[in-house]
This record gives C-alpha cells, sequence and structure tokens, in this order.
DNA sequence: CTCGCAATGTTAGCTCCTCTAACATATGTT
DNA sequence: AACATATGTTAGAGGAGCTAACATTGCGAG
C-alpha cells in the first residue's frame, strides 16, 4: 500500500484526543470528532453555552457539516451524553474491584466514583440529570440510567443478604441513589465547599451507607 | 394615531389577576408582567426552550422593551428565580406550623416541601439547581439558598439537642439537604415513577430523617 | 397648568445561531 | 474506469439576543 499519500490525508490524527480537526475535504471520522469537540465545549462553556457552530469551528468544518451526521444539535447532545455514562458506568464497576462482596463498602466505593464523575465531567451530568434539552429524554439515555442504577441495586441486595430485587432492596438503593445524586449536584453547585474534600466525602459517604444499608 | 385600536386592545388581565399586557403605550409594570411571563414560558416549555422574544409576545412589548428592564436574559431569569425562591422558602416555613419544635416531623415537613415544590415549580428549580445559565451564580441567588439551608439547619440543631449551628449539625442537615435534594431531582425526571405516590414520599422523608438524626 | 426631563416603549438593524437546499468531492463496489 | 453513495461545502432563510436612535408618557418644578 502506498503509505506515504493515502495515510497522510489525516496526519492532524493524534491518540490524546486531537482527532479533531480534519485536513482533507473529508473528516475522517467527523462523528467521533464532533461529539469530542461536544464534549469539550459543553465542560468548558456551560452547557448552555455550547453551539453547534463552535463544535464545528473546533473540528475544522463548515456548520453544515453536522447535519450529515446528527439529527439536530439535541442529537449531538444526546451522543455525546450517552458516550459520557458508558465511561461513567465503567468508572463505577472498576471501583468495585478488589473490595469483597456483600460489604457496604462497595456501595461506598460506587458512590465516591459517581460524585467524582459528576465533578469531573460536570457538563455530562448537567446534561444528563440537569434537565436540559427537553426531549433529552431519549430512550437510550433513559434505559443507560436504569442499568447503572441496576449496579447500585445488586450490592445493595447483597449487603441485604438478598439474592433478589425485592421492593426493599429497590427503597434502599432509591435512599441511596438520592442521596449521592443530591450530594452531586450540591458539591459541584460550590454549596457547602467544605464537605468537598477527599476525606470529608469518603466519610459523608460511609456514613451515610451504614446508616440506610442497617436493619 | 388611531385612538379606536388602542381602546380596543383587550383587558388583558387574565385568571392571575396580573396584568401580563399592556394596554397603553406604557405597560404599567413590564418587570412584573415580565418575570410572570418568564415564569410560565419556563415551566412550560424548559428552561432552555425559553425566549426572551417569547415573553415579549407574551406580555405584548416589542422585543427590546425588556433590556429597559434587565441587563440580558440571564438577568430575568435570575429576577425569576428569586421570585420563585422566596415562594419556596415561605412554603417551607409555613409547612412548620403546627408541628412541635424539636421534633423529626419537623424536617420531615420541611423535606415534603421542598420535593412538592420542585413538582410544582420545576422550572425555578432546574433552573436554580440544574445548572443553566452559567452565571446564574448570582450572590443574591447564594444568599437566597445560604438562608433556606439556614431553616434546615435550625430545625436539625433542635432535634439533636444543640442551641447552635456545630459542625456536626451542619454535617447532619447536609446530608438531609443532599437525600432531599436528590430525590426532588428523579421525582422530577421520572425516574423510579413507582416512588412517587404521597404517601410513598412521606414514609421515604421520615425514614431517612430517622436514620440521619439518630445517634 | 405647562414645560421639560427621565422613564419606558418602539423600530431598525447588527451579529450569531440552527438548520435546509443545492452543489461538490471523495470512496469503494462492480 | 464509472457510477452510487457518503460526506463535505456554500448560500441563505428564519429566529434570537441585544443595541442605538427615536417616540411617547408620566411627573415634578416653576
Amino acid at each position: 500500500m502506498k503509505e506515504d499519500e493515502k495515510t497522510m490525508t489525516k496526519p492532524a490524527t493524534n491518540e490524546s484526543g486531537q482527532a479533531l480537526k480534519k485536513s482533507g475535504y473529508h473528516h475522517g471520522d467527523l462523528r467521533a470528532g464532533l461529539i469530542e469537540a461536544t464534549r469539550r465545549l459543553v465542560e468548558d462553556k456551560g452547557p448552555d453555552g455550547f453551539s453547534v457552530s463552535d463544535a464545528c469551528r473546533l473540528a475544522g468544518v463548515s456548520t453544515a457539516a453536522p447535519y450529515k451526521h446528527f439529527k439536530d444539535k439535541n442529537e449531538m447532545l444526546v451522543a455525546m451524553v450517552l458516550e459520557g455514562m458508558q465511561r461513567h458506568r465503567a468508572n463505577m464497576l472498576s471501583a468495585l474491584e478488589g473490595i469483597p462482596k456483600g460489604t457496604p463498602a462497595r456501595v461506598t466505593a460506587i458512590g465516591s466514583e459517581y460524585v467524582n464523575f459528576a465533578r469531573r465531567e460536570n457538563g455530562v451530568f448537567r446534561l444528563k440529570f440537569g434537565g436540559f434539552t427537553d426531549r433529552l429524554e431519549d430512550d437510550r439515555l433513559q434505559a443507560a440510567g436504569e442499568e447503572t442504577f441496576g449496579i447500585v441495586l445488586r450490592e445493595v441486595a447483597a449487603c441485604l443478604g438478598e439474592t433478589e430485587i425485592t421492593p426493599e432492596v429497590r427503597r434502599r438503593g432509591f435512599m441511596l441513589w438520592s442521596f449521592v445524586h443530591g450530594l452531586s449536584f450540591l458539591l459541584v453547585d460550590k454549596k457547602l465547599a467544605d464537605m468537598g474534600g477527599e476525606t470529608e466525602l469518603e466519610s459523608l459517604l460511609s456514613d451515610i451507607a451504614e446508616r440506610v444499608l442497617v436493619d
């Protein structure tokens, strides 16, 4: 194969995330490039400061290009959030590694990762849960959320010695989720900065887990 | 000038008693009219679906009129949210009437009103806490939030037999606020509709209050 | 009461944004 | 090599936020 000419069509490609700009007439993977640009811009300027035009500039394409890949602005955001939620879920799962099953420590670990994701990927978090983009109530997002909640429920069930998701398990899981969810929002909103330290956070999470999981 | 047309304009007051539309050249109280229009539109179309132009149409003025009263769109939203938060706080306070001091029932009552406000005035709630409008981080909003949290802290202190806001009181209050806050978001987001009933809600709230306030 | 000013509206218009239509270019299948 | 399709581009409609300049009204001082 002619490496010298064909592969030169995407020199801007860079594994550190710089596959954003195109070089020739065609981009190579504009869809991924736009999603990445969307992510960066939303993190940077906030969900409502984001514009498709900005994403196009970042990706180095014309403002009409996105519409070959996404129905509209909303679809772009949905695609970006879906990607983020996969990362979120993967992070939560990997946070469980090495922690004995059936212990509240697992619940705490999940909660910790949940909060940290909300802080690290603030934009994704707000988009998913903050109520932007009215019809961001996409079925896929809904399903992704349920799946994430399923991880929590499984751990709660184990802690309570249940083998199935009983109504009581669901109830306790819901309590925990509410707490962690609210905690994420409050920390991200910079309310009560004094609770934001890593040790404070761990302390709060394990405290709550114990209070909710104890009979 | 067509005098007859002016007089033919509708009375322009509606069920809420507020004069949304103007009748003559001057509106009378356009600032209040725009805030009310903003509130309705945000409730109706969601925070991101809201436009100043729509509010102008609702109020019956030109699209430039708001800028005599508000610096920009963001200021309009801040003003509307501030109004809503005053209602929120007043509701929480009146929910306390008749409940013996120092009992967890007071904390539960506040939580219940918190959640119900989030459901009733979804738009205000999302605007205040959902992270819209980057610089909605207005000092006045921040202060209003602190004040509302103060109500919770006072009740928590009473339940714990403290006379001051100790760090431990603050910690417990923060736990409760996180929970109620997250609960509001999840219910509003329609996750877990099975927990949304009034009795379910009361049960959850009192359950949590007990778990967090017990030593 | 009238005059004049400040407050409050209006119109026109700039810039930017979303999204579409029509056209252009690369890709890959036959 | 040739065509069909995918994926870009430019041009432009339509709407939103906001400003400048102009118009109307209410109100206080003389």
